[in-house]
DNA sequence: GATTGACCTAAAGCTTACTAGAGGAATTAA
DNA sequence: TTAATTCCTCTAGTAAGCTTTAGGTCAATC
């Protein structure tokens, strides 16, 4: 199979997946999470449009980010689907997406900061430390679940 | 039982657990980790020292900060088990934990501003761009299997 | 001394983000 | 046309970080 061809108007699975870096199998499951779609052949095969190479590229860089498929859903949704979304769409998106990244950051750094004040500055007390205050906290990044309980917690 | 109280030398799981804001489950399951150590009464229950109030703290603080339990792990792996760690003990695994913490905000801010130039530009071109380049990117944050390959990778 | 609540262990379940394998059909190169 | 690829759909498994449940024990109080 060639590398460089169309197969027929649309990438095949195995084509979109060499050109991103991304497995056949992360491809699929990304399509049944919604953050891509495919029109198929009428042996049933998968075709999807060059556009989705961006896509797909996009949905790597956010997770190196720490955002969640989800998350990253959220703003592929506003981009349209099945079409190549034009430069305006894509930094309408890209907009939103950064103030995101942002506000991560901003997040790493306002613990950091606390983090130096409270535990750095050797007081060891924590007594009324901001680091506790659950309403501040920032979101945990990564998957799984997270029963962190919004109480105030008591802490020597 | 009371919650004030220290039970006859010592937290009981229960009440470490209401110190911290963790779960009972939580707790022992960062024992199994390693994370926090425990003697044992006569009848086998657990009993914490005070002071791994404060370790667990920090293992909620770095993990809200995006990292895994076995980094955390390496950190608190510096402070003497067993007996409270003393101001010089914690404030040098601080600035140790402090230094990943900035690497991190680093990478993050690094990713940022390349995404701006790449996809915020407008270009849309991605060819080239120096978010493709896999042997800058930033490490993922979160858990899960990560196959992101290494290879090169074309993006029309 | 009995009851009640806290605790114990061990095993299984859940979520996210995938991979791997089985069994079979569609494409494509020769 | 045939053989080699690639692709298809399940189903099941993996890792991290816990929770839940089951069946039973300990400890503190009435």
């Amino acid at each position: 199979m060639q590398n460089r061809a169309l197969t027929k108007r649309g990438l095949s699975i195995g084509q979109l997946a060499e050109r991103t870096g991304l497995s056949v199998s992360a491809i699929r499951h990304y399509e049944s999470e919604g953050l891509v779609m495919s029109s198929r052949t009428p042996g049933g095969q998968r075709r999807f449009e060059r556009s989705d190479i961006r896509r797909l590229s996009f949905v790597m860089i956010a997770q190196e980010l720490g955002f969640s498929l989800a998350e990253i859903g959220v703003h592929l949704a506003q981009l349209p689907a099945g079409t190549a979304p034009d430069i305006t769409a894509w930094n309408r998106m890209a907009r939103g997406f950064r103030h995101d990244i942002d506000a991560r950051i901003a997040g790493l750094e306002l613990l950091r900061d606390r983090l130096d004040s409270c535990i750095g500055c050797g007081c060891l007390s924590l007594k009324k430390c901001a680091l506790y205050n659950p309403r501040d906290r920032a979101k945990r990044f990564g998957t799984g679940p997270r029963y962190l309980r919004g109480d105030p917690v008591s802490v020597d």
